[in-house]
DNA sequence: ACAGGTCATTTTGACCTAC
DNA sequence: GTAGGTCAAAATGACCTGT
């Protein structure tokens, strides 16, 4: 296994990895870079411009979403019962379809990244691409034709095959309501009925009485057209330059990882374990760090043990913040590449934005308040009733 | 039976009848004045501003197909599979589909009629309202709950119920292409099809030599959504003051008007006999003959015995033109209320304008050679191999 | 009384800039 | 490398005018 120097320079996030060039950086930056490059608009089928509001979009698209999610109110619905295709040609008939179709591939505002896509990023866009991307209506036949084909021929199909993309539990059409508790379900959450599917991965955590942040909430925006998790799973072990910690990973941890991000969570259970109760968990690399350092208010305490060059590389990143001062609770959105906060006030549940040093002001809520709030909003499982 | 003098001072077209009012103009204006003023726009629904291009529309769809009509080329098509539902809302998301309704209630650009509208038309109107109009998906109910209500209930539903609409033969979906010649078929028209259903209407014609502008020919972009004639019928005797004849006609005729009006012709083709051969038959009030004068080209010899206060009153009225020297065929399209030229020319059929009294230089045609070439065009049905 | 013109308003997306 | 701003171009429809 190459132990190549560039780990050591590079970005200390976990690694990605496949067949040809397994467990390096370069191979993942390899493999993204071509994946990027041969992105279409996944609202219309055009061309992809960037990475927009959460989504691979054109330029059209990214600007009639940046123009309407603000007045979705005043969006008048469709009269050809909300079943518009959406394509590049199509896109402009029907605004409320269009919108639509934005949401439902996870575009939203707030919580984007400037800089380069973190490793996590990357790794969720191989394997969905892998995965082979929802089949909705998506670019017709005739808007692909009229593209350069020679484009696309860059992607190389099946370079990714050593994914383990199909885990010998399979799931494909998983709830987005899952309850990955295995103790007790909360009434406002799904019923059992998830268990009874996926039992074996929600069933054996070791740490069913630590609150954490439902990714599946109803209404997570951020839920992908497949229900993909949006959220990146605790790994403090990948969030370190120790190389024995990353091997690890790859030959313990990793199959683990990918199956859970493909659905199922038993191992962000046990990272979740590892945090403390009033505190919400969060996963972060040093660039996912930087940027939650800026968003969250200065009042935020928060530990960061690794991976610092300086710190201890051998001991597992820490980002948690306590509730006692915490902007109350956040999460990383990995799908997003970015810091993505929940962040609790007078507003409500709403993205955070990053701030300067001000607002000593919204520090007063206590930790069960703002646990009861997120509850309340369907965003923590109600894995016990402490206090 | 009123003798009301209004009859005298009014326009000496025909007249209309109801069970109200029987056989006055003053009920036909009436009837038609309330029909008017609650017309919606028969492509969107919304609130008519008046008849545009060959129908009832709001401002915006006149505009719109006024725009678009001329470029019916580049337009776009439907990627919706053209079922895109048409209304207020709607109107502006598939301009494909738009203008395909705006055809298909029967808009076209030419032959408009500026001043009052024919009794003809009138009549076609109360009919066609009758009838109940075209069930297509027309206005939605919420477009029409959001409209003025009062309005609405000015009209006087079923208050043309003395208009024989079921005749004994009630004809539902009349194809475009009726043969109503009994005859001889032409080739590239239909076959015998309609002949089987209709036989009744189209076998009894005492002037089969004659020929005449089919009405139905292919691609008639006249024809309504309901495929009903678009050109009025040859009623000469309707086209004068006198009143014997208006008796007559109410008495003995109007039964088979109506008939042939919903889409039977026996009638019209006895009236065609009326006109000698090498001429194009032209069935006008006198409101429409003088349009019919200023469009047509000086060189074209017509002769009116009527209806004139200081002509023959009791002479049919005979507009027909002499196809030697005539703008070579027309007809009058009253369901438009205009006079609508098929005018032949180098540029090929298309609807004549009205010009001043210059082009002494195209009435060079042979009657042979014009007739051709709308039996070319499926204009005229191949009656027989006159020459 | 309608065809055609006018033009303020709305919608759009390619391009640019700040961060 | 993306969010947001810019702005020219296109589409729309209420209103006006000539006939
Ligand atoms: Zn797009
Ligand atoms: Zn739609
Ligand atoms: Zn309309
Ligand atoms: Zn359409």
């Amino acid at each position: 296994m190459l132990t190549d120097h560039q780990i050591q320079l590079e970005d200390p996030e976990i690694l990605a990895t496949n067949n040809n060039n397994l467990g390096t950086k370069a191979s993942l930056d390899n493999e993204y870079s071509s994946f990027k490059m041969n992105q279409r608009c996944r609202v219309c089928g055009e061309k992809a411009a960037g990475f927009h509001f959460g989504a691979f979009t054109c330029e059209g698209c990214k600007s009639f979403f940046g123009r309407t999610c603000n007045n979705l109110s005043q969006m008048d619905s469709c009269k050809n019962g909300s079943k518009c295709v959406i394509n590049r040609k199509t896109r402009t008939a029907c605004k409320a379809c269009r919108l639509r179709k934005c949401l439902r591939v996870g575009m939203s505002k707030g919580g984007s990244r400037y800089g380069r896509r973190s490793n996590w990023f990357k790794i969720h866009c191989l394997i969905e691409n892998q995965k082979g991307g929802s089949t909705d209506d998506m670019p017709d036949e005739e808007d692909l034709l009229e593209e350069n084909h020679s484009e696309r021929t860059v992607s190389t199909p099946g370079s990714l095959k050593s994914y383990p993309t199909s885990s010998p539990h399979s799931n494909h059409n998983h709830n987005h309501h899952h309850i990955w508790n295995p103790s007790s379900a909360s009434p406002s959450t799904s019923p059992s009925s998830f268990k009874d599917e996926k039992s074996d991965y929600s069933s054996s955590s070791p740490h069913a009485n630590i609150p954490f942040i439902n990714p599946f909430f109803p209404g997570n925006p951020f839920l992908g057209a497949s229900g993909f998790h949006p959220m990146a799973p605790l790994f403090p072990q990948l969030a370190t330059n120790n190389p024995d910690s990353k091997s690890d990973f790859q030959s313990n941890h990793q199959p683990d990882f990918l199956r859970w991000y493909l659905g199922c969570q038993p191992q962000l259970m046990a990272a979740a374990g590892q945090h403390q109760q009033n505190q919400f968990a969060v996963a972060a690399g040093p660039t996912d760090r930087k940027a939650l350092q800026s968003a969250v208010s200065p009042t935020v305490s928060y530990r960061s043990l690794s991976p610092s060059p300086s710190l201890e590389d051998d001991q597992p990143l820490d980002l948690s913040v306590s509730a006692q001062k915490a902007v109350k609770g956040f999460a990383m959105d990995h799908r997003r590449s970015s810091v993505r906060m929940f962040q609790y006030g007078s507003q409500g549940v709403s993205p955070a934005s990053p701030r300067p040093s001000d607002s000593e002001d919204d520090d007063e809520m206590e930790a069960q308040d703002v646990e009861e709030h997120f509850r309340r909003s369907g965003m923590i499982l109600d894995l016990s009733s402490r206090k």
